[in-house]
DNA sequence: CGTGTTTGACCGGCGC
DNA sequence: GCGCCGGTCAAACACG
């Protein structure tokens, strides 16, 4: 287990205009994504603009994880091919990490950090890294000192790296290929606790809202080391779809989220907009309206004007958006993923807006939209 | 009506 | 084998 599946990481600044206050709570308390769309132009609400991120994904031996990664019937990840090109080499000022880089990685130009995420497993070359020659692979340590703040307020950063833990050791097994022995599928995809490769990303209550993938929130339980309960997400807009979202508040930094990717999505973007029909729900906080009968458990509410949420929001600065991207591979060093994630401010609005709503609604959800941590 | 959130219960892994 | 803990399911509710 030497450092393999090291890290790659690479940060990126995004365009992130925010205001200093007003508008960042305007832009939490709405739904994020939508609201900085609508925002965006008029309003310096934050322009997320996704980052990109590439790092070496190592799969694990995940007998059903990548059943559907490349299919001919998806003609988004053909698309994703296709797309794929090299970037021009410009600014390869860290040629030396991109060296090794073929110039066939797969990279999406619109790509964000959704997508990122969402592409986990995407793609799964072997022992490949791909870099985006115009990003600059670095781990975050890097460039930024893992410090939260960034140098200029207005230039948030996602940074990516690997989130090496509770990795034991590799036993042979692991390292096999796998010949078939697909054992017998459990109902549920629960492999071995923490082994499968995670994204982790931590990022601030506006940037939460980054993703541009619907997100349904399927559960929250409270976590032992830390104050804040830990939201579960899932991907609507694919019933199959296997991407999973665990949103969780820093326990260091209470102004920032801690979003961890798991899982990858069967379909290459965004299908549509996943309905907002009940995605915005006010808060019935005024309206306690027993919920189920006699146990109105809690005020419901919306992530960011609630409890702890809002707390987080008036003390979150607003004018500090950072990302910051861990990626866990698996411990395997079996088959390296390698996400890129490309994010070009262009792109990126550019993809929206042909989404149209589509892929603002996209967010209402996970982004900003529940995010109720509340410390016991 | 469809979609999404809330939340207790259930399940399963993991440590002891 | 038991208990703890995290992750998921599913019923009920809320909203457009
Ligand atoms: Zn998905």
């Amino acid at each position: 287990m030497d450092d393999d599946w090291d890290l790659y990481a690479i940060v990126r600044s995004c365009k992130f205009l925010t205001s200093p206050t007003s508008t960042a709570t305007a832009a939490v308390e709405a739904p994020p994504v939508t609201a900085a769309t609508a925002t965006g132009n008029a309003s310096s609400s934050g322009n997320a603009l996704a980052c990109l991120a590439s790092l070496t994904f190592k799969e694990e031996n995940d007998p059903f994880s990548f059943p559907n990664l490349v299919q001919p019937a998806s003609s988004g990840f053909q698309e994703l091919d296709q797309m794929v090109m090299p970037f021009a080499p410009t600014n390869t000022n860290t040629a030396t990490a991109t060296a090794a880089i073929p110039s066939s990685f797969g990279i999406s130009p619109r790509l964000s950090v959704s997508d990122f995420a969402g592409s986990i497993n995407a793609q799964h070359q072997k022992g490949q890294l791909h870099l985006p020659a115009p990003f600059r692979p670095t781990s975050y340590a890097s460039i930024r000192p893992r410090s939260h703040f960034i140098p200029e307020a207005s230039t948030p950063a996602l940074e990516i790296f690997h989130h090496h833990q509770p990795q034991h050791q590799i036993s042979a097994s692991a390292l096999a290929p796998l010949p078939n022995t697909p054992p017998p599928q459990p109902p549920r995809s629960r492999k071995r606790k923490s082994q499968q490769k995670k994204m982790v990303c931590q990022v601030t209550a506006e940037n939460i809202s980054t993703d541009m993938w619907a997100w349904r929130k399927y559960g929250q339980k409270p976590i032992k080391g830390s104050p804040f309960p830990r939201n579960y997400y899932r991907c609507s807009s694919s019933k199959g779809c296997a991407a999973r979202k665990q949103v969780e508040r820093s326990t260091t930094e209470p102004n920032k989220y801690v979003v961890t990717y798991t899982g990858d999505h069967t379909h290459p973007r965004p299908t549509h907009r996943n309905s907002l029909a009940g995605s915005t729900r006010s808060k019935p906080s005024d309206s306690p309206k027993p919920v189920r009968s006699g146990s109105p458990r809690t005020p419901p509410s919306k992530a960011p004007p609630e409890n702890e949420s809002q707390v987080a929001d008036d003390l979150i600065p607003a004018n500090e958006t950072d990302l910051d991207l861990d990626i866990d591979l698996g411990s395997d060093d079996d088959d390296i993923l390698i996400p890129n994630i490309t994010v070009m401010a262009d792109d990126f609005f550019s993809d929206m807006y042909q989404l149209g709503g589509d892929g603002a609604s996209t967010s209402n959800p996970a982004g900003g939209s529940s995010l109720n941590s509340q410390p016991a």
